[in-house]
DNA sequence: ATGGTCGGCAACCGA
């Protein structure tokens, strides 16, 4: 089973770009953040022309999150819960009985804001909501833009960026717990090189040439999941080439 | 304390 990631920054603006990366690499399932397109206009027949279905949640202008998978997805979960009215970063589909909890985790502007006061609570809402819904003893995906870098190798340059949004203490404990629950970064379960980022920041001049990156798009899995990883790669897509910016894919292989 | 740029959407907001 191969599953992938994207923060495609507008499912509207991009939308053949993802569809040509799907029939390029057929994954069985796609999450992606940032669709920024209400629920009525979300492009369900391109998705359907390719045989995936769709489960999705956006509003205008901001947000957004879907799952496309070639399997029918059940349970699916809008939000945090029912309750939830703002819905458009997180949605959770289990595809062969596996929940995939898919999230656009809030950017935090600065650490000195209040943005990033709610990001911190965001995170520890899901915290929560990992902990009184799901098992780590069963298999369990979340993916998706976490917007932290949690280790030192998985930004330019850690000392200056240490304290900044993105790679700031207050966030790596936040993301600690959740790994405490019981998850596994698939990706650096199989690669251990320095250097491997999923962005480049769009406001800073060449920064993908500069290597000026960030790797904050993830692939996390519970153990037993994690077991049955066979390799996760970040694809960095051609237009990356023409124009440096934005998210790269990422994208993980499974047994069976 | 976020901007040199994007995308959305129609004056700026959020990343």
């Amino acid at each position: 089973m191969k599953v992938g990631t994207f923060n495609v920054n507008s499912i509207r603006a991009r939308l053949k770009i993802v569809l040509d990366w799907m029939k390029k690499e057929s994954p069985d399932v796609l999450c992606l953040q940032e669709t920024k397109v209400p629920d009525k206009d979300f492009p369900v027949k391109a998705f359907e022309d390719m045989n995936y279905y769709s489960v999705f949640r956006g509003e205008k202008a901001y947000n957004g999150v879907a799952i496309l998978s070639k399997l029918p997805m059940e349970d699916v979960k809008i939000g945090f819960d029912e309750y939830e009215s703002e819905g458009t970063r997180i949605i959770t589909a289990s595809i062969k009985k596996i929940p995939v909890v898919n999230t656009y985790v809030p950017q935090g502007f600065h650490p000195l804001s209040e943005e990033f006061r709610e990001k911190l609570d965001w995170l520890q809402r899901l915290y929560c909501y990992f902990a009184e819904i799901f098992d780590p003893k069963q298999p369990l995906l979340w993916v998706g833009d976490f917007n932290i870098a949690p280790a030192p190798m998985d930004v330019y340059d850690p000392k200056f960026l240490l304290g900044q949004v993105g790679y700031h203490p207050d966030e790596h404990a936040n993301l600690q717990r959740l790994k405490d629950w019981g998850f596994v970064d698939v990706f650096r379960l199989h690669n251990h090189e320095p250097e491997q980022y999923t962005f480049w920041d769009y406001r800073e001049r060449n920064a993908v040439k500069r290597r000026m990156g960030w790797r904050i798009d993830h692939i996390w899995a519970t153990r037993p999941l994690a077991e049955k990883s066979i390799g996760v790669w970040i694809d960095i897509d051609q237009r990356l080439k023409e124009k440096p910016s934005d998210h790269t894919f990422v994208i993980a292989e499974f047994e069976k």
